[in-house]
DNA sequence: CTACGTGCAAAGAGTTTGCAACCGA
DNA sequence: TCGGTTGCAAACTCTTTGCACGTAG
């Protein structure tokens, strides 16, 4: 708690940038809520932070690499970057939406540094989205 | 050429569609410039089919699977799907945003089974998108 | 005190929708 | 002919911008 917002503000003015309020309060949105939308985390800060300021703090964010947008399906979302949450990726179960986020193993990273060595590219970050059905879904009746 | 566009006609007429001039405009465009953002595609048509119809047909290919979206950054782009195309990833250079498509190989597959398994899901579909800097690029001079 | 940050309102993209005309089967 | 499809224009949603005021350092 305390700890990611000091360095939260460290990593603001380490890069000559002021630790605000609003800032604060977006990041501990995100913090709190984990993968949220843009609709959902301005919603959520509605009575605090002007949606125009949410947009202008995630894109300082991003930029500062603070956080990250991950795909879901067609949309995007707003989560914690590496920096401030463990590099995962995630599975999504089209039936019911639910996102599961998943430390990826060694083989698959040995796989990935595999292929970008065969295309002499020097890999900097990677996204790996699945998608599927989860347990619980599978036993429910067809939908279609 | 001929027999994509056909194959075509046998997706759009199996589930109860029409094969139409515009369908197949908008088809070959994809088909010719591969992944194509929203806004280039709806460039190149622009004088045979208006935008409004170009993302109705993007709707409906994608509904029945003949395209899909593949995520560039903050943005997407247009493609067809594994059914006109062979299943693949991408791999972009942060530099010169150039992208190159590469087909997994068999490691990488078998780690992607393996992490489903562990969470009980049944793999659907899957994404991956590497970043990096290309061979050419991390031979130039810095730019930062 | 000064420059950076924010709220508000308005502009700008990108995308969707209603409706009348059109076209494929 | 008839229902699905398209073009056009307008509506909507999401995101960005200009400007005056507020606030961190």
């Amino acid at each position: 708690m305390e700890s990611s917002l000091s360095k939260l503000q460290k990593e603001l003015k380490g890069h000559g940038h002021s630790y605000t309020k609003s800032r604060a309060m977006v990041f501990q949105a995100i913090e709190q809520n984990g993968p949220l939308s843009m609709h959902r985390l301005t919603a959520q800060l509605r009575h605090s932070v002007d949606r125009a300021s949410v947009y202008r703090v995630v894109a300082l964010f991003e930029e500062l690499g603070i956080v990250q947008r991950m795909q879901v399906g067609w949309k995007y979302q707003i989560e914690l970057s590496d920096q401030f949450a463990e590099h995962h990726h995630h599975l999504t179960c089209t039936r019911c939406g639910n996102v599961i986020e998943f430390t990826e193993n060694e083989a698959l990273e040995t796989s990935l540094k595999k292929v970008a060595a065969d295309y002499d590219f020097a890999l900097m970050n990677h996204q790996i989205e699945l998608q599927g059905v989860c347990g619980p879904c599978t036993l429910l009746p067809d939908i279609s």
